[in-house]
DNA sequence: GCACTATACGTGTATACACACATATATGTA
DNA sequence: TACATATATGTGTGTATACACGTATAGTGC
C-alpha cells in the first residue's frame, strides 16, 4: 500500500494528541477528589521518585520529566503556591533545588490508589499487553 | 506479573503526555516555515475534509477533533483572526457554520508536504507497521 | 400563545505548553 | 585578575486545554 495523501486518522501528531486529550480527562477526573491534576500528580511523583534529600535541580527535573524548563517553572509554580513543593538555591547559586513538603507527600499517597484506578480502565479499554505496547512506541517518540 | 505500585514509566497518561508533547514540537518545527502549528492545521485539514458547502457548525466539528467544545472556540479565534477560516450563523440561528477561506485552504496545501516531513520522521522512529499500532491504540483510547 | 425543556454557543478562570529573550552565576583562559 | 564563554534560571507572549456558568434560540406540550 502506498503513502496516502493526508488524512486525520493517518496524522500521528493529531492521534496522539487527541488521545492525550482524552486520558487526561480520565487521570483529571479519577484525581479530582484528592484536588489534584494530572500533571501536578506526575509533577509530584517524579519528584519523590528521584530527588535525594537535598532536592533535585530545576533542569535536571525537566530532563526527567521529557518537559521544555519553562514549562516546568510555571507547573512549579502551582505546586509551590499549594505548598506541596519549596524551592531553595544550592552552593551554586544559579541552581533552584526543588523538595516536596510533607503536604505535597501527603497529597501525593492520598492520590496513588485514585491513579491506580484511573490506569484500570485504560487496562480496560486496551488489555494489560496493549498498554505496554503503547508505552513502548510512547517511550520511543519521546527519545531524541 | 502482578500490578506494580506507581512508577512514572507505567502511567499511561505520563507516558502519553510527554510523547504528545515532543511528537508535537516535530510537527511544529515542520511546519513552521509556512506559520502554521501542529494544532491549527489539523484544524484546517478537518474542515476542509468534512465541511459541506455551507461549512460546519461548531459542536459537530469539535466532535469530529475529539476535542472539548470551548476549547476549540478559542483555537477558531486564531483561526479566524489570522483569516484562515469564517463563520456566520445559519437558518437555526444559535448554530455557528464554520468555512475555510480561500487563504486558509491555500495555507493548508503549503502545509501538507511539511506535514509529511513530520510524519515520515515518525515513520523513522517507529516503522510503518509500528505507526499502524500506534494509530489503533490512540484510535482506541479516543473513543467512549 | 406560553411555559418548560433541550440545544448551541460564549466567557471567566485556571492550568499546560514552549519559543524568544534576558539575567545571574560559574568556569575557563589569557 | 579580567574577560570571554558556558550554564541555570526567569519573564513576556501567544497558543492549547477544559470546567463552571451564563445566554440565546429552538422545540414541545398544554
Amino acid at each position: 500500500m502506498t503513502i496516502q495523501p493526508y488524512a486525520q486518522h493517518n496524522c500521528a501528531c493529531f492521534n496522539i494528541r487527541r488521545a492525550a486529550r482524552h486520558v487526561t480527562q480520565a487521570y483529571d477526573h479519577a484525581l479530582k477528589p484528592v484536588g489534584l491534576q494530572a500533571t501536578q500528580f506526575s509533577l509530584l511523583a517524579m519528584i519523590d521518585g528521584v530527588s535525594s534529600e537535598k532536592g533535585i535541580a530545576l533542569t535536571e527535573l525537566a530532563a526527567r520529566l521529557g518537559m521544555d524548563r519553562t514549562t516546568l517553572t510555571r507547573n512549579l509554580a502551582v505546586a509551590e503556591r499549594a505548598k506541596w513543593i519549596v524551592t531553595r538555591s544550592g552552593k551554586d547559586r544559579r541552581e533552584r533545588l526543588i523538595k516536596l513538603t510533607l503536604s505535597g507527600r501527603r497529597k501525593l499517597n492520598k492520590a496513588r490508589p485514585l491513579w491506580k484506578l484511573a490506569q484500570e480502565q485504560v487496562v480496560k479499554k486496551l488489555s494489560v499487553s496493549s498498554l505496554s505496547d503503547l508505552l513502548a512506541l510512547t517511550h520511543r517518540l519521546s527519545a531524541d
